[in-house]
DNA sequence: CTGTTAGCGCATTCAC
DNA sequence: GTGAATGCGCTAACAG
């Protein structure tokens, strides 16, 4: 059996209540020698209180629940570190909760956390929310009282905090780094355009076309879904058209892309240049290196943390509305348009 | 305030215990009449039983605390996807713990989890435990009398549960796929060797090499610690020792050595066969796909978790020793050994 | 300065 | 069939 701490209470003749007490640094008037003592018969019978116990007590349980749609996916677990870093930090854990993108399972999850009391919740949502999803999720949420973040993907229907990273210009720094180049006819796979975060990068692709004075072309879009076969269907249904660069809304796509185009005899960037979107450090690996927009996303778990943990200490909890912004990484997958085209790609060969 | 059981005892005129018999199905002599009272006022107030509190009582937390390095290694995302996606079917739920390969925090990890009365631990140990470190680790679970099962790392030494692949026949199959093609001067970049599965696939290394009636030649041997740059680092100590193909003890070193590899103008696999070993999906990705072993890490995560539930269902613990066999993916990254190798190559360009 | 008394929310004997 | 009493291990008034 786990000593408890009567069984210190007993083990020093000092009651309960003032081990208590020194253990939890409240005994500012317990005389040094007690201390002493109560601190030995701890190391002695190697007593740590049960957690459980205090939690019930203080109803606090310093412990963070996580939910993301797929820890496998690099870009999460990425995030899921950034979490459980700062929360050892601050001597919290973390429960993951895995709900590959299945609203009904973020619902489940978050009443799961609920009755384990967890001190506060990370919400990446699950990419099938529509609208009313979205909204049923977050009035659940509110209605546990326990304070969440966002975290990647807001909803801004409804206000509630959020840590994320400017998708707008990151969608933006991709697709002007393209036009710099001499870019004009610029092909997307996007994400799923009823999430935030892909209807802001395709708004920030738009902006960067605007300045440079290029019309948007609908045909040159193809609303993907994040994963790799994703990025291959839309690059060959995309193929129908000309273009001269590919802006992947994320580099798990962009591999898809990056591959069916190798397939089929283009040169990367030398024929077609290709954008990504999240710098796994995979795209870096690659035969041709991935120019991609990083997303510090390492940075937004521990942000997100930091402020959650913050939140359980005071009570003064103002809107939080973090942006993190991400930044253009240029590896070897893109490279100045070739103005006589065909005749340029012969020569390089 | 959330509803609490007292809440619907009030509100049906029932008593606690009465409340507490039917929602825990113990209630077998209770008029159906009462029940569907009960179960509507669970309905109306929406009540669910707090964790906590039942946690206190039953000694019981449906938790599993997972001890690993680094989630951001694909390798333990699998991993952790497997025993997460177990715990969501049995109802229960996963506490992460990322240990950054540092003993000491294996130690802190799992007297954290003992206090918040995890009903089993994963322990994948760091991976600089040497032989004193893995004892006094395992020591202490021990200690803590919570049922732990070691997963993919062992420390035969001393006798505890285990869920892992084979690592011997995964070395096996790696190098006798390299002696099958012809090769007979193989290079190894292997983990860290005083960890028991780089020891093992070392071995299954040696008896397929025996097997062919090759010597075995430690000039070949690389001791890496399972990083891309660890791959780079080896291969490029082992560039001034004649070889044909390269082993790596597993793909993120492969990838190390496929860089540097094509960087100092190697064809692979035409002058050099590459294999590498976990089969992460990037593998297949890469210009050149990977030959590479695959472990089944996902249905490891299953086992050890299903396994580690029944401990806490019935009593009957025997030695659990699950041995998942890995098998060989065989790509791009491998092929015959050219016999005049210089004037082939010419050839080839 | 320290001990007594009450719960936290729930499950579980044991009576009625 | 149902309820009152007890306690899980701990914290926190409140006394003294």
């Amino acid at each position: 059996m786990r000593t408890t701490i009567k069984d210190i209470a007993e083990y020093t003749g000092f009651s309960v209540t003032t081990i208590s007490l020194v253990l939890n640094g409240k005994g500012t008037k317990i005389p040094e020698k007690t201390k002493q003592i109560i601190f030995k018969a701890v190391e002695d019978l190697d007593y740590r209180p049960n957690q459980i116990a205090v939690g019930l007590v203080k109803k606090r349980t310093n412990t963070i629940g996580l939910i993301i749609s797929d820890i496998r996916n690099v870009f999460f677990s990425n995030l899921a570190k950034g979490i459980e870093d700062e929360c050892r930090r601050n001597g919290w854990n973390l429960v993951l909760c895995n709900t590959n993108d299945m609203h009904e399972r973020d619902m489940a999850y978050i009443r799961v956390l609920a009755d384990k009391g967890v001190d506060g919740i990370l919400y990446a949502m699950s990419i099938d929310s529509d609208h009313e999803k979205a909204m049923e999720s977050l009035t659940l949420m509110d209605s546990i009282k326990i304070p969440y973040i966002m975290i990647d993907r807001t909803f801004r229907q409804k206000c509630c905090h959020y840590v994320v990273t400017d998708h707008e210009v990151g969608g933006y720094l991709a697709t002007k780094h393209l036009t710099d180049l001499g870019h004009r006819r610029i092909a997307c796979v996007t994400g799923p355009l009823h999430l935030d975060d892909s209807k802001f990068r395709l708004d920030g692709y738009r902006r960067a076309l605007e300045e440079a004075s290029i019309p948007y072309d609908p045909a040159l879009i193809y609303e993907g879904d994040y994963t790799v076969e994703g990025g291959r269907e839309g690059i060959n249904k995309l193929l129908s058209e000309t273009f001269t660069a590919v802006f992947a809304f994320n580099d798990m796509s962009a591999y898809g892309v990056y591959n069916v185009l190798k397939a089929n005899g283009y040169n990367i960037p030398d024929d077609i240049s290709l954008v990504g979107y999240d710098n796994i450090f995979f795209s870096e690996l690659l035969d041709t290196p991935l120019t991609t927009i990083h997303q510090p996303i390492y940075e937004v778990g521990i942000e997100a943390t930091k402020r959650l943990i913050e939140m359980n200490e005071k009570k003064p909890i103002d809107k939080l509305e973090r942006v993190i912004e991400p930044y253009l990484v240029v590896r070897k997958s893109t490279s100045a348009v070739k103005l006589e085209k065909t005749e340029a790609n012969e020569s390089v060969k």
